[in-house]
DNA sequence: TCGGTGATGTCAGTCAATGACATCACTCGA
DNA sequence: TCGAGTGATGTCATTGACTGACATCACCGA
């Protein structure tokens, strides 16, 4: 035990979730998300970088996720299929316990043009992550970024597929049934 | 002529572009840009929706003309055809006075985060009406977003490449030895 | 016990963005 | 010709995101 109350980063993530879907996002202000954390504001801009951040911290934790899968991949294994690993290795990020917030959270960016923009970036980003990994393989770059975007494409339809799906899919499933498809679209 | 000096809106994306390019997106004030265009901050907001977007006014002209060009082409083209039209038309808006503007604005744009979402933004937005034009002709919904989200990439490649090419080589050039490319990769 | 450390609070300030209201050249109809 | 719009702009006040500087104070390690 600290100081303070622990995981204050925590309690501002669930704060800022709470009011952006009761009040929405517009509706929100910084110092209502800290209020509710129980801290001020100026500590809100410590754990996070703007108003939007707050809702994409595991970004980077999945990113480093997927890459890692990525380069555990075995050294002969195809551009693709290195992807597809990356790819099925998201699976051990959402659980059932993430389903809801998930859904809850998708509601508000795709409701909110700002977070709809920052969700692009981050995105964008993963792409870049896995083109490098596949680079760093030994991949054409040419064939790097295709594959890289390939990948981001099916985690994206894959995770809205999944939060619209019943309770009781899980996302591994999604994301085979994805590649399955895009591999009977290419074939 | 009017009260006032015309076509403030092209003054302030004038004064805008300089700004930023002199100082930095982030070293430069709204009330900075006016002054420079001759009127107030006050205005500025009333030409454009925030700082971002004077530098993304063309855009919606740019959709617009790419839809027409998509639903322009013959009722008998396949989805990749009509693309394709609407991915050419592009080059009647980038001519040799546009880019020297378009390098200046790229170099803003990719060396600042915040507009780098925006541009984003503007390309899922494309993206979106191109696939719309496409369901407005029958296509399939799935190959409609597949031969949008190809087209979109198309012209976001050729631009790049445009940008960096020699004086004397017109878009239309780039556009089509990209789509060029393309048709090998996919043969 | 004491100085360092780290997470937080406090305070003042900048700047983006918006709403309400005023201004005033220009236009058009009575 | 005059007077009531109209539309683009200015002025003013306000909110809220974000930042820098400095203070605080429990904890930890020498």
């Amino acid at each position: 035990m600290g100081r303070w109350e622990p995981d204050a980063a925590g309690r501002l993530r669930e704060a800022a979730m709470a009011l952006y879907a009761e009040r929405g996002y517009d509706g929100t202000t910084v110092a209502e998300i800290a209020d509710r954390a129980g801290v001020t504001a100026r500590t809100f801009f410590r754990h996070f970088a703007d108003k939007r951040e707050v809702l994409f911290a595991g970004s980077e934790q999945l990113e480093r996720h997927m890459v890692e899968a990525l380069a555990a991949a075995p050294p002969d294994a195809s551009p693709m299929e290195a992807v597809t690993a990356a790819v099925l290795a998201t699976a051990e990020f959402f659980d059932d316990i993430r389903r809801d917030y998930s859904r809850r959270r998708a509601a508000v960016i795709t409701s909110t043009p700002e977070l709809r923009e920052r969700e692009l970036i981050k995105m964008a980003t993963l792409t870049t992550a896995l083109t490098d990994g596949l680079l760093a393989r030994g991949v054409a770059p040419d064939v790097a970024a295709l594959a890289a975007e390939t990948g981001v494409a099916v985690f994206r339809v894959s995770f809205e597929r999944w939060i619209a799906a019943p309770d009781d899919v899980p996302i591994g499933d999604v994301l085979q049934a994805t590649l399955k498809n895009l591999a009977a679209l290419t074939a």
